[in-house]
DNA sequence: GTCTATAAGGTGATAGAC
DNA sequence: GTCTATCACCTTATAGAC
């Protein structure tokens, strides 16, 4: 056996600590190496380079950042109910990794070009839900909004929170973590209502 | 006269720039010098060290980061003006600074405990504004709402657009930035119609 | 004030023993 | 598979000439 795969965990549960919070140039092999218990070199055995266990983590980071939207816009549901099941299934989602918002913007930011690439691969289709918007428009059950505008509000109530906690427990919280918690779990529920009575006829 | 003001503001924009994009592991300080026509020796010269102006640097975002919401609350006017004079005059401002969105949630994820003394030299109080939007619950006037995940609301809705351009551009707008300045620009009135709508009885 | 040269220490990566 | 030792390079910062 070529590979150990409990120690090619631990060093990739590592990486993923430090480069969350770091970033990539902010990271170092060697703060990796300490934090799986190992050293540099095993560690360059393992993965070829920085930037190649970077790849890795970035590219698996950015499957949850980027939500399978299309499962629930291909369902024959209204975009009331897509809206609920969306916002209270990427929250949920994000309460799992709440790291992972932060550490893409921070380097999407950064290598932009690599975000290209990403997306590609991701699979997401908005025109979908671009479509979905201008039908419930059409049917009169919504005001009339820019699809786009209805889009950037519903990922910007999701992730932001996420993206920005530090700033919300000290500005608004005043540092109380306990209380973050619950704020972000009651919004798996708040977001939607918010949305819905802010364009619902 | 010591200092030569026009090479220290040179330097001063030069590192705003790399900072603002790069972050701070990632700037080099032969970075800076070379975008101030400059050399590393006269940097040092004017700022101390790298920490030196990364500090004066990040104090200055924090401000245009942190509103002065306080000039919008202390006055007499109700609710909803207080959230179309804040919403605009926040979008429109950093209009002017796209990129400090990003970089402060960039730094302050890395730094969380830097961000606690900017926050309490901000003069920033939140409790004005909670409390008028309990007034406004009692009134009658909006519906029953907790006022952080209002005030939460309002904010994500303020800044995630900038902080997430490119995911914005890239994933919903097809890499138009034209499209992207376009939907920023009507923004200032969009956001608070959304939340009013959201929120009044 | 501004420059060149260089010190002093860090950083990713590899060679080679076990 | 895992380690120690080390290389080659990069980065911040300073010394000292002009």
């Amino acid at each position: 056996m070529k590979y150990n795969k409990d120690t090619s965990e631990k060093i990739l549960d590592a990486a993923v600590r430090e480069f969350e919070t770091k970033g990539y140039s902010g990271t170092r092999m060697q703060a990796i190496a300490d934090r799986a218990g190992i050293n540099k070199a095993l560690l360059h055995y393992y993965y070829k380079s920085k930037d190649a266990l970077f790849q890795i983590i970035i590219q698996k980071a950015f499957k949850v950042f980027i939500p399978k939207v299309i499962s629930a816009i291909d369902e024959e549901t209204d975009l009331f109910e897509t809206i609920e099941k969306f916002t209270s299934s990427y929250i949920d989602n994000l309460i799992q990794h709440p790291r992972i918002p932060a550490f893409i913007t921070l380097e999407i930011n950064n290598n932009p070009e690599r975000l290209l690439g990403l997306i590609q691969s991701s699979g997401v289709n908005v025109e979908k839900f671009k479509q979905k918007i201008d039908t419930a428009i059409e049917k009169g059950e919504i005001i009339d909004v820019e699809p786009i505008q209805l889009i950037v509000n519903i990922i910007s109530l999701c992730l932001f929170p996420f993206v920005a906690k530090p700033i919300i427990t000290g500005l608004v919280l005043n540092g109380d973590e306990k209380v973050y918690e619950k704020m972000i779990e009651e919004r798996k529920q708040e977001v939607s209502k918010f949305i819905i009575r802010a364009i619902k006829k």
